[in-house]
DNA sequence: GACGGACATGTTAGCGCTAACAACAGTGGT
DNA sequence: ACCACTGTTGTTAGCGCTAACATGTCCGTC
């Protein structure tokens, strides 16, 4: 058990100079010890850990900061944390921090708007962080970013381009290859796609490999829909779907953009007299917890949120350390479940 | 190809002085301007606030917390950000706190045990926040908070506790009450109760209005199984509720400590050949933006939870002024949707 | 016209810490 | 013996800012 202090001591400030009285020796000797340096003589560093646990003492960050210019900070500027995956790249992102030694300070920005995001980025930097890191797939975000140009780091994660230099990204590309695939394999003769907001990089992407995929394959190029990431968008487009194909159309898959979405869609499908997969073959995108419950189990691709968060810190950290760092790629991987199967016949 | 400095000057530190020389006044003038002081002479004040913005100048946040031993930085120590509920907590913790000017230093803990809490904070005290926030429903956690006393004030959100003092939370308990007085009167004989973790504050709480509402209205009390929030353990407990309904137990009502497992009950409910509402009512909690497109949407408790983190930041802000300040309370909302019904006949 | 007081500024002294240097030991080689 | 050298400690000087005090300056007042 951690003895804070004897009986009270509610908040006296307590600092270097106390413990080096306590130790009996000078408080940069003090300082030496709490930051490892190499030249101390083992009796003298023991005993000044003893005093500084018997005191209790931690040092003070700002005069730290103030005198080395660096606050062992992290700014993370964010948005829809609300949404499992940002959220689950958060986590990430501060666990590799704290691992590392550093704390996160977060902004989640509303809009995406260049305006939010300098600001976001221009408080991080009066509030000298070490580095800064955005996490958005928005375009107009990455307008920003482009503009911006702060006196520290600045890593971007899980945005489609790379103009930016270091920016760590799941390949949609490839997430939304697996899915072309799998669907062509079943013998659908094309796929559809309600992709999220188009000013979405990651959205942006995952259409592109779509597209392409589909091109490559020759395969009709298939309807493109437009959607906000939630499951009421997902519902609006389902009924459009159904009515299309209640107009002859023949729809047999459809590619959401993200599992929720797709969720919204099968309901709106189910609602409509229609069955997944017997009818229309769907597929979602993130592999939320929930996905393996939807109605039926949602065929999905895997995103890695939290590596994305890991690598995001590391390439901090190597930039900090002024290495060399280039664009890192995390890979999706397709679970097959029980929304997709082989077209009507 | 990292693109550091592009052009501009890359990062010549900026100091207070330089505005001064810059305005032609001292650099104490300058601060006056900066912290709004009243006793400068317009003519002056905006002589400075020109300089400021043709220099770019932005104080060091780390000299100030230094001198004034305030960071304006709050600390929220939370865990389970991937789940809607506290994600959106944080968002409204986060909003709340940037308009009173403070930044957010977030520290997501995993196991909720006292350490990595006590740590939490620890660190937290060392970064010289002004407050922390501590932002967790669990039983040890909470013992956690009562052992520790930090030097700055600790408010604690959504616990169910109030021993602390100062306390944020959603009344859980009549929460709980609207779900049985909703089923009960569809004319159901009892409810039975899904409830979340047992050291969860939270689903204690609800555990206990559930319990004290049966009793009230005289209805014979109803089983208690424990999940842990996800849909697998809804899935679990379904296939337990069904089992026993084929053996004759007539259970009806089934209230889930959260919109997760309650999807997850529902899931094996209808795989087991069960129909909801019309073998069993289903009622959740926390009214997740999936919970309409379940199957069917889902009958379920709405609770603000920014509002919580709202709240959280106004007690933060009452107690750094040295106001007196109490444990607030935040009402929840039933929302009927169709996954109840009357019992089966 | 000398004087107290409100205002406007400048000057000084630190906040708690680390970096640089200075001051000493103790070594071993010659 | 001496000296150059390594290892250990103490001393000093700031980091950039704000609080407290010191210094003006311009009023109105009697």
């Amino acid at each position: 058990m951690s003895t804070d202090t004897t009986g009270s001591a509610p908040a006296r400030p307590l600092v270097m100079s106390d413990v080096a009285a306590r130790a009996g020796v000078s408080h940069q000797t003090v300082s030496r010890v709490v930051n490892g340096h190499p030249n101390v003589a083992p009796v003298t560093r023991s005993r000044v850990q003893r005093a500084i646990e018997e005191l209790g003492y931690r040092p003070n960050a700002a005069a730290r900061a103030l005198v080395t210019g660096s606050s062992r900070t992290i700014g993370l500027v964010t948005m829809n944390v609300n949404q499992y995956g940002p959220a689950q790249t958060m986590i990430g992102l501060e666990q590799a921090a704290r691992v590392a030694g550093y704390s996160l300070s977060v902004a989640i920005v509303e809009g995406a708007g260049v305006e939010s995001i300098a600001e976001a980025v221009d408080r991080f930097v009066a509030q000298s962080v070490d580095a800064v890191v955005v996490h958005t797939a928005d375009l107009e975000a990455v307008a920003a970013l482009g503009v911006l140009d702060p006196p520290v780091p600045l890593v971007a994660v899980q945005m489609g381009g790379e103009e930016l230099g270091p920016t760590v990204t799941v390949v949609q590309e490839a997430g939304a290859r697996l899915v072309v695939d799998h669907l062509l394999g079943l013998g659908h003769t094309t796929v559809h796609h309600l992709s999220g907001p188009e000013h979405s990089m990651e959205s942006r992407r995952r259409v592109e490999g779509w597209r392409d995929a589909l091109a490559e394959a020759g395969a009709p190029p298939g309807e493109l829909w437009h959607g906000d990431w939630w499951p009421s968008s997902g519902h609006e487009v389902g009924i459009e779907v159904a009515a299309r194909i209640r107009g002859g159309q023949p729809i047999t898959a459809v590619f959401a953009g993200n599992d929720q979405m797709a969720l919204g869609l099968m309901v709106a499908l189910h609602e409509q007299g229609l069955s997944v997969p017997g009818d229309v073959s769907v597929v979602g995108f993130d592999d939320v917890p929930e996905a393996p419950y939807f109605s039926p189990p949602l065929t999905t691709v895997q995103q890695d949120f939290s590596e994305l968060g890991r690598r995001g810190v590391q390439l901090v950290l190597a930039r900090l350390a002024g290495q060399h760092c280039e664009a890192d790629q995390v890979q999706p991987r397709l679970l097959v479940r029980r929304s997709t199967g082989a077209p009507p016949r």
